[in-house]
DNA sequence: GTCTATACTTCGATAGAC
DNA sequence: GTCTATCGAAGTATAGAC
């Protein structure tokens, strides 16, 4: 039972050339969907022989989780230095909309669908980033005076988290329509929770 | 200029082999993602042989296109069935909350992502699609005595797709927190708005 | 309408020299 | 740490017989 992997050489975690790969890997990733991702492809827009790609990483899925890892830590350095500091509502929101994130998280979903141990990965951070996010909206909506009757911090952070992803996806196809308006709205909305000096008006 | 395609034989469209392998493609394409749907594959999960495919789909793409083209002139003839009928509130939102469907557009923009014939197929069924919802969507606000103002129908619109899609995904991913108060949320929300007659309160 | 046979390409992965 | 060389598997697609 602990026979699986036959022992093979393998590169140093922080080598030059590993974070090279893992670029090349993202950046073809995000541009031409996971597919793309191929040992060859990946070596060739790192400008390395594909054999090296065996080298740092097992297998493929060594490879994707690496990617994965990589920017999921950095997302959550990213929050701690931000949100959790002052409880912005609206850093909250950027955070989510930035389009490439939400093109990254979807591109990782379509692959967890036939890959299991990218499917846990993705499934332990979703979690992990979900209740990270979830305590801080819940905060920042107390402190604006919103009754979790009214709106439940769960519902807030579904539709912001929906949202950011169906505007990412549609700037992706070239379908903008609607898109300005929804922002503003939604800008709208956070400028107006997060002055609640007006007479705490919902 | 118009030499591109050698011509081939290609099988009838109204062939029940045909519509084997298109359901074969779509059930493997939901089940475990599109980079799971090859010729082998399809052909097997139908009990056919793979040289099937490509006679009666001249390359793969097309078989894609044969299955994404079903589905949207199905959705289209629920729609027209259902919403246009009543204008329900409720139909707009049941039409995008079943998870199969958001699952399947996210697997072809996915699939987009890197295939130029789709990704002009995709996009322009989903303008025709989003102007569809958007009108009977402005009906319904308007006839509930929701302000453009205060809740633009585009936005209305685009919250409750990405809405959609957040819970598809990850109920795919196994992760369900938050959704049954959120899904209530909703319902609640578009019960308040279905019925207007406690003097409409915003 | 369906089959056999086959050409060609790309991919993942490893062994072993330097 | 990087290279050459190579295997075997899987994929797309076509030709031609039945």
């Amino acid at each position: 039972m602990t026979t699986d992997p036959p022992p093979r050489r393998i590169g140093a975690e922080d080598s030059k050339t590993r974070r090279q790969l893992l670029d090349a890997a993202e950046h073809l990733l995000l541009d031409e969907g996971y597919a793309s991702v191929t040992s060859r492809r990946v070596a060739a827009q790192a400008g390395l022989k594909p054999q090296l790609v065996h080298y740092y990483f097992r297998t493929m899925d060594d490879l994707f989780l690496g990617v994965f890892r990589r920017r999921a830590d950095a997302n959550f350095a990213r929050f701690d230095r931000s949100v959790v500091a002052d409880l912005s509502l609206r850093d909250l929101w950027d955070l989510n909309a930035d389009p490439r994130g939400a093109s990254f998280m979807m591109e990782f979903v379509a692959l967890a669908n036939h890959r299991k141990a990218i499917r846990a990965e993705i499934a332990g951070y979703a979690e992990r980033w979900r209740a990270t996010q979830l305590e801080a909206l819940t905060r920042a909506l107390t402190a604006a005076g919103i009754d979790a009757d009214r709106l439940p911090p769960e519902a807030a952070l579904l539709l912001m988290t929906g949202l950011a992803q169906v505007l990412a996806i549609e700037q992706a196809l070239g379908i903008t329509g609607g898109h300005d308006a929804t922002v503003a709205f939604v800008e709208q909305a956070i400028g107006r929770l997060g002055a609640p000096s007006t007479s705490a008006r919902p």
